[in-house]
DNA sequence: CTGAAAGCGCTTACAG
DNA sequence: CTGAAAGCGCTTACAG
C-alpha cells in the first residue's frame, strides 16, 4: 500500500539530467546553473520530493544528529538545557536524540551503545549520580564522537565542558547568609564524587571560614538531595538542642523539603531559619516564602552545549581544543533568606 | 585521524563467510547454525564491532526512530509525557528525537519535513496552541508514517489519540467546589479552539447546571494560561463587586498566579476564595496552601502514546484501527479547596 | 558547468 | 543451514 517515495533519480529522469546534477542543485553547489537550480527544485516541489536523511547520512558519514544523555528529562532543570540544546543544533541543522539514563550507569552504558550505532554526530550529557567509571564515555572518544559534559561533569577528560561556578555560588550564598546575621549555618549537601556538589561544599566551607565562623560536621549531612532528603535533614537538623539559624541547600527540592518541615513545625522561616536552595526551579518563586536559590542559567547552558558541540563537530581532529565553560552563577534572594 | 570503523564485512573476511551470513547470525536468525552465531558474536566482540544502524536504516527501510513534537520541552507536563515516552519506546528499541514547536506553527511545519526527511518510523505529537490547520500532519499519513496525539488532540483526523477525559477532570473538580459549599465559581479558561480547553469549560458549566447554579459569562475568563494570566484574571475577579468564592484554573501556572494575587491582597485561600488547578504540576505539592489539582498521568499518557504509536507500526495498513484512549483524571485534594 | 561511476554498510529475497 | 547478488538513495571525487 506504500505509495513509492520520490527518489533524487525520479527528478533526474523527468528533467532528463543525472542524479548528480540534481543532488548538486539541490545542495546548492556554486558550481551549478542557476537555471538547473531552478528547474530541479521547481521539479522537487511538483513531484512532492522528501530528501532522505538516512542515505545521505550514510554516504557523507554525518547523521547530523546529536545524542543527549540526561538522567531524566523530567527534572526542571534538566528539562530547561535540553530546550536550549535542541534550540542551538537545530538552527544549524541538527536534530535531537534525547534519551534518560536514570543515574542508572548500565543504561548510561547501553545508550552509548545505541547512540554510536546511530551513528550521532557529537553527544551531550550530564553524569549519572553513580557513575564514578567513565569506560563507556572513553568509547565515544575512541570512535572520535565529538562529546560535551554539562553540569556533571569530568574533570580532566580531555572534552569541553560546560558548568556554572557551584563553588562561587554557594560561597555568595552562604556569604549572603552571613551578611544577614547567621551564624550557625547547615549544608544539606550533595555526595561529594559529584564534582558540582563538592565545590558547592567546598565554596560553603570557605565563606564560613572567611567569616570566621566554625565549620562543624554535625551540620553537614550528604544525601541523593531529593524532597523526601531535605524532610529528613531537617528534621535531624532541628533536633539538635544547638538548632541552627540557616539552612544551605545543594537543591531546591531538597530546600522545599526542609521548608515543609518548618511549615510543620510551626518554625518560621526566614525569622527562625532562612533556607537557601540551588538551581533556581521555577517552583521556588512560587512558593510562600519564594525560596532563595542559585540561577545556574540552564537555557543558556543548553546553548552553551549546543554551542561547544557544534564547534567540535566543525573542527578538524588537529585544531580542536576543548574549552572548559563555567558560567557564572546568579543569587536569586527571596524572602527565605531575607531579614525583615 | 578517524579510525577505519569495523564493518561486516571484515568479520565476514575474518571467519571466512559471507557477509549475508554474518549479518543473520547477529541478527539471531533462526535458519542459522549456533555454531556460527557464536563465532560471529565473539568475533564481533573481539573487533569491537558496531553495527551502523544509518545503513541498517537504509536498507531496511526502518529507522528506528520516533519523532516527538512538544511545544516546549520544558514545560513540567510535557517533560513527564516525554520521560513516559522515552521509557516506553526505548524498550522496543526506538529513540526518540525531540523536537519543539514552541507554539509556531511555521516550526511546526518545518518539525514535520525533518522528520520526514529523517524517516522517523512514527510520530507523536501535542498540538501548537495556535495550530487550527493541519494540513502539514495530513503530509506525515500521506506518507503512511503512523501518528499519534496526546493532549492536545485533533478529532477525527483518523489516527491514534490519547488525552485525559477533561470533561469529567472539570466537572468532578467544580462539583467538588460546590460541595464545599461554593455557589459563585469563576473560571480560568484556555482558548476554547482547542478541544481540551472547551471540553474543561463544558465539564464546569455541566457542573454548575446540575447543581443548579447560574453559568455567568463574566465569570468565565480566556487566556494563555500563563502565570501572568492567572494574576491578570484574578486581579480582575477581585475588582468585581460581587466576589467569586472559587476559582477553577485551567492550568496549575495560572492557579498560582491567582493565589499570589490571593496573597498579595491578603486574601485567605481557602477561606474566602477557593483555588482549584489542572494537571497537578508537582510544584502544587510545594505551595502553602497546596494548589488542588486534577491529575493527568502525564507519565502513563506518554507510555501509552509510546504504546498506540508502536502498535501502529508493527501493524499492516490493512488491520490497523485508530484507538482513541480516554485517560481517567484524578482529583488530588490540597489545602487550596478544603473547608475547615 | 555537467556527467559517469563508485560506494557508504547494511539486509533480504532467492537459490541451493 | 549458507552463499551470491542486488539494491536502499544518496554524495563525492574525478573527468571533461
Amino acid at each position: 500500500m506504500e505509495r513509492k517515495k520520490v527518489t533524487l533519480q525520479d527528478i533526474a529522469k523527468a528533467l532528463n539530467i543525472t542524479p548528480s546534477a540534481v543532488s548538486k542543485a539541490l545542495s546548492d553547489h556554486p558550481r551549478m546553473s542557476q537555471k538547473t537550480k531552478d528547474a530541479v527544485n521547481k521539479m522537487a516541489e511538483e513531484l512532492n520530493y522528501k530528501p532522505n536523511q538516512i542515505a545521505a547520512a550514510l554516504r557523507s558519514g554525518q547523521s547530523k544528529l546529536i545524542g543527549v544523555i540526561v538522567p531524566a528529562a523530567n527534572i526542571s532543570f534538566f528539562s530547561s538545557v535540553i530546550r536550549g540544546i535542541e534550540e542551538t543544533v537545530n538552527k544549524a541543522g541538527y536534530s535531537v536524540i534525547l534519551t534518560q539514563s536514570d543515574d542508572s550507569v548500565k543504561k548510561e552504558k547501553d545508550i552509548i551503545n545505541t547512540l554510536l550505532a546511530t551513528r550521532v554526530d557529537g553527544v551531550i550529557a550530564a553524569l549519572g549520580l553513580k557513575t564514578k567509571k567513565y569506560q563507556h564515555f572513553e568509547k565515544l572518544k575512541e570512535e572520535n564522537v565529538p562529546l560535551v559534559f554539562f553540569d556533571r561533569i569530568i574533570k580532566d577528560f580531555g572534552v569541553s565542558t560546560v558548568e556554572v561556578d557551584d563553588y562561587k555560588g554557594a560561597y555568595n550564598a552562604v556569604s549572603h547568609l552571613i551578611e544577614q546575621g547567621c551564624k550557625r549555618i547547615a549544608h544539606l549537601a550533595g555526595h561529594s564524587h559529584m564534582e558540582l556538589y563538592k565545590n558547592r561544599l567546598k565554596g560553603y566551607k570557605s565563606a564560613l571560614r572567611d567569616a570566621s565562623l566554625p565549620v562543624e560536621k554535625e551540620l553537614i549531612i550528604q544525601s541523593d538531595l531529593h524532597l523526601e532528603d531535605g524532610r529528613n535533614g531537617m528534621l535531624q537538623l532541628l533536633a539538635m538542642k544547638d538548632r541552627p539559624d540557616a539552612i544551605f541547600c545543594s537543591s531546591d527540592y531538597t530546600a522545599v523539603g526542609a521548608l515543609q518541615i518548618a511549615r510543620e513545625q510551626n518554625i518560621i522561616v526566614p525569622d527562625e531559619v532562612m533556607i537557601f536552595g540551588f538551581s533556581n526551579e521555577p517552583f521556588t518563586s512560587y512558593l510562600d516564602p519564594g525560596i532563595s536559590s542559585v540561577d545556574q542559567s540552564s537555557i543558556i547552558m543548553g546553548h552553551t552545549a549546543g554551542e561547544l558541540v557544534l564547534e567540535h563537530i566543525k573542527s578538524t581532529n588537529s585544531d580542536f581544543t576543548a574549552k572548559n565553560i563555567v558560567l557564572n552563577p546568579t543569587l536569586i534572594i527571596r524572602n527565605s533568606s531575607k531579614n525583615f
